[in-house]
DNA sequence: CTATTTAATGAGAATCGTTTGCAAATGCAT
DNA sequence: ATGCATTTGCAAACGATTCTCATTAAATAG
């Protein structure tokens, strides 16, 4: 159905896997999935489609799919794993503490100096993990001053 | 016997906190962890001071010792939390992917641009997350070149 | 120092997200 | 359509952490 999706899939080919039923279906519940949902909220979404896929199958899938690169794992403060497909650029994270929302910001600043402080330890940097967490700022709203 | 636990005590006494015997000794062997162990980690370090001290009460102190302020808890990759007795000043973690060593490191530049992030998407900074992942550089040996 | 009060402990059961074993179902090459 | 390997659903197993509850021990008052 979504080109995304078929992308997905074509690469699960790719990589020997047999392209079944439930992997079609979680391939595009995950594709259009932008919210970062866990797992249990892709099988509510996967279930809601074919009521016949398992839990097992929807953790088993996501694996495959992340094991492809096609699917990243997160896992912020608390203890289930977040899923979102994989982005052509790369990105960190900024959770809202007081909606939960996930924001996705990217700095190059930030990226560069990550890789200048690890190889100043005498380290290659080879990934990394950014989660900023914050309040949203009160907009001070304009309006009439009391007379 | 440290008088970092010691101030750890005093801390849980002022918190209105019974000051007990797996408690003192919890309080040792995390002042002086300075390689941010894990909980069973811990476990085994406490039990060889006094192999009655049971699992339930580790974690139940930590998690009063973390509440007051008095230890941290991180969560690298993999599911289990590593313990580090909380520092003066902040610090993020850069894991030697070799070898699994935790090496502290503080990036003033990398704070900053963390809270100037932070502030341009419309939030307030409260915290952060910041892990990174490297691979020993190869220190090219200087050795007599072959003739 | 002893009695009283109350919080802390140890042992194990419970929980939660995730993984696994296995028989039945299905994809896919022939 | 046939045959075989892979995938599935189900349930049981799992590992880390939390909880329950009867027992023990710290603090405090006498
Ligand atoms: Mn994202
Ligand atoms: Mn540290
Ligand atoms: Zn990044
Ligand atoms: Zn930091």
């Amino acid at each position: 159905m979504s080109d995304a999706a078929d992308a997905l899939i074509e690469h699960c080919r790719e990589a020997g896997q047999r392209i079944t039923g439930p992997r079609r279906i979680i391939a595009n519940v995950v594709v259009k999935s932008d919210d970062h949902p866990d797992v249990s909220e892709i099988y509510r979404r996967v279930t809601a489609i074919d009521p016949g896929i398992s839990l097992s199958t929807v953790y088993r899938t996501l694996k495959i799919f992340a094991a492809t690169g096609l699917v990243e794992r997160h896992s912020f403060a608390g203890g289930r794993v977040r899923i979102e497909p994989a982005s052509e650029v790369h990105h960190d994270h900024l959770i809202d503490i007081a909606s939960g929302a996930v924001i996705e910001f990217r700095s190059d600043e930030i990226e560069r100096l990550q890789a200048l402080v690890a190889r100043e330890l005498g380290f290659e940097l080879t990934g990394h993990r950014l989660v900023l967490y914050g309040r949203p700022l009160v907009r001070t709203l304009r309006r009439a001053r009391k007379p």
